[in-house]
RNA sequence: UAGAGCCUCAA
């Protein structure tokens, strides 16, 4: 099954359910039963797709085939209604999660807040996240991204900027993306001089620029006319 | 063996 269970995942990740569909019959044809990862890799697939009511049917299925869900096939509903901006039904889903008395995790909560986020209702994103660390779950870096993306994403640089020297008071590890963030945030601004005064800060901090930083970068300096300092930033 | 985050561009 495992075998399997890693070939379907691989055309589930290309999107090739038709294909994934072969590989399960196969399983079927040599007598092995499509086990809970099997199912969660389909719906993953399906979702990947964009056809999450399709992931959501498998699901049913699932239960009423009397197989115990976990918080991953979960993460990967939820995470996939997030992102289509269907956070309502991602909350009921959560629901139903716990009156089956799985535990949400940091994941879980992570995608949810990403969802809000993404929605711009910032309130409720931190209201969750205030709710998972009475659970004793602390935030981390993806946590904190999202907020930050929610905050940036709305203008409110400031915030963000207080948001992220808070975190750096508490001494919490930041990563690339977290900085990724607020770069372009302060781009999309039009501040390009904080911008680089965070590009600076990370290098002191060591952590180490991606492409997708140079790119924010790049596009601020340009905007702003200030070829001689993007020229000097390739070099 | 299955789950979460950043930019640009394309549609």
């Amino acid at each position: 099954s495992v075998t399997y269970n890693i070939i379907l995942n691989g055309f589930c990740l290309m999107g090739l359910m038709v294909e994934a569909w072969k590989v399960v019959q196969r399983m079927l044809l040599q007598g092995l039963s499509p086990d809970y990862i099997t199912y969660t890799t389909l719906i993953s697939g399906h979702c990947h797709r964009g056809d999450i009511d399709e992931g959501l049917r498998m699901k049913e299925e699932m239960l009423s085939r009397g197989f115990q869900l976990n918080v991953i096939t979960f993460t990967v509903l939820l995470s996939n209604l997030c992102k289509r901006g269907r956070v309502d039904e991602a909350m009921q889903l959560l629901d139903e999660m716990e009156s089956l008395c799985l535990d949400p995790d940091l994941q879980v909560y992570s995608v949810l807040i990403h969802g809000y986020c993404k929605q711009g209702k910032i309130d409720r994103a931190i209201h969750l996240c205030k709710r998972m660390r009475s659970k004793k779950i602390m935030p981390n870096s993806f946590v904190h991204g999202a907020i930050l993306l929610g905050l940036c994403k709305k203008g409110m640089i400031l915030e963000a900027r207080r948001y992220l020297d808070t975190l750096t008071e508490s001494s919490v590890p930041m990563d690339i993306h977290v900085y990724n963030i607020m770069i372009d945030g302060y781009v999309k601004m039009g501040d390009v001089d904080e911008a680089i005064g965070l590009y600076k800060q990370m290098d002191t901090a060591g952590v180490a620029p991606t492409i997708v930083t140079y790119n924010s970068l790049l596009h601020g300096l340009c905007k702003s006319r200030k070829l001689t300092e993007a020229k000097e930033l390739l070099r």
